[in-house]
DNA sequence: TACATAACCATACAGCGTATGGAAAGGAAA
DNA sequence: TTTCCTTTCCATACGCTGTATGGTTATGTA
């Protein structure tokens, strides 16, 4: 009766382990990106692996180190490619954000867990933020002003990724509900909004969020390069030669989902 | 035996409902504050209202709506003081973020909720954002640039809030975590984020949310007035003019908890 | 006076994270 | 070879969660 085929309990035979801390992450991460952050449950994961809930307990401490490993697994050996000297530092500021952005949205799902612990966001940043430094470096800011700039930056990332993704993975429909939310408001209450919307049209305020990246980006090394000639107050002409391509944003082209 | 003073069922008499949702949503917000979202149980909340959890369903459909009813109940009334026409439009402009940021700031506990559901923040926004408008309509960008630059604005102070609060919750020391990882980083690995932290030392490095948000929004302010330049390219004097102030943000003063 | 409705309570269910403890195989030491 | 600790798994169980269901009683309206 024991040791039918099928064993019910006790330590496995060597190499026969099922387990290991990498499986466990790969399929929580499988379960995460198919069915959502909500649908990651210890039990849930230990069925798909076959395996007692009890078990993954011996690999990892807690359901929240698995949170913090999968956002690990997922930036452990993330690689900016680096565009070297060939283009505009501003160029490659401007690249080093929208790659970070997109290391952000291959796995929307964990994206809000990842941005709101500090802990991963530290992690994350870290290992991350290289290319960022590289280009303001070579844009002749001081150290201090490059920290302030890189932490600017990267925080308007977040908080971009964070309406993003949420509103990716509710398909809620941003643009009507605010266009209802403008025309609901007490009249006179905010006539500004009110006459900007107007003047744009529904049309014209739909929220496309890679126009809309793209028009921060502009905003942001527009706002760097000026702070740099006021700092240096040698280099004046880094700022007129470079805020010369902020106005090429105008035309709406790129459609996400 | 009936009704001996204390009723166990049935609905109260006129006048003695203990519920509505008002109530229960003050309650709600006083658990939040003082012990935490996670403390918010509906088990809970109906202990500290004397009432069984279910009759808390008479009143509110079920917990995420008790969740986006806090997030309602907090901005519902909130008024942003008119700095009027007496100080520059980008003065104006950073008073409106100030604002804005102490606004999410005075219930940390409830700030990531209100940022990572959409149809929050869209309300959210929608009541709050008419200063920014005004600041910018004042600064003479036109109604694309105006709602380009306000989303960018928005965006940045979510995603720095999101750091702000979650680090405070936590109690969790930003600085030196980040200083231990950068010293753990494989050598040559991120060889200008290195030389940038070492250069600054390890005071320098050290993180105010305070400075930090003052040096964003210098950034921002100078970015947008690049922009108008070019865009209008009839007024460069604004860019130059108001450029001037980045600069002063050299010195942490404040100190936060 | 009848009746639908509203406001409360009691019970119960499925699901959660995980503490506790037991079984069996591996590896090291005797 | 025997002993014994350690590792990897399983079974059970506890306290917690949100909320479905349905009962009881007072209210407002017809």
């Amino acid at each position: 009766m024991v040791n039918a085929g099928k064993r019910s309990g006790g330590r496995p035979r060597a190499g026969e382990e099922r387990l290991n801390r990498e499986a466990i992450l790969t399929a929580a991460l499988r379960i995460v990106d198919d069915e959502g952050i909500d649908a990651l449950t210890m039990r849930r994961l230990a069925a798909t692996l076959g395996v007692n809930p009890m078990s993954l307990y011996h690999h990892l401490p807690n359901k929240a180190a698995v949170l913090t490993g999968l956002a690990e697994l997922v930036f452990a050996d993330l690689e900016f490619p680096d565009p070297g000297d060939a283009v505009d530092w501003q160029e490659q500021l401007k690249d080093a954000a929208r790659a970070y952005r997109n290391a952000l949205r291959a796995h929307p799902n964990l994206a809000l867990q990842v941005l709101s612990d500090p802990s991963t966001v530290s992690a994350v940043v870290v290992v991350t933020v290289e290319p960022f430094y590289r280009a303001l470096d070579r844009g002749g800011l001081p150290a201090r002003q490059i920290v302030e700039a890189v932490n600017t930056l990267i925080d308007f990332i977040h908080g971009f990724l964070l309406g993003e993704v949420a509103v990716r993975a509710e398909t809620f429909d941003l643009a009507p509900d605010l266009l209802s939310r403008v025309a609901e408001l007490p009249a006179g209450k905010a006539p500004t909004l009110v006459r900007v919307v107007s003047e744009l049209g529904a049309d014209g305020f739909a929220y496309d969020f890679d126009s809309g990246f793209e028009s921060a980006l502009s905003i942001f090394t527009a706002g760097i390069a000026a702070g740099t000639t006021n700092a240096v107050s040698s280099t004046g002409i880094v700022s007129a030669a470079t805020s010369v391509d902020i106005v090429n944003q105008n035309d709406p082209s790129a459609n996400p989902a």
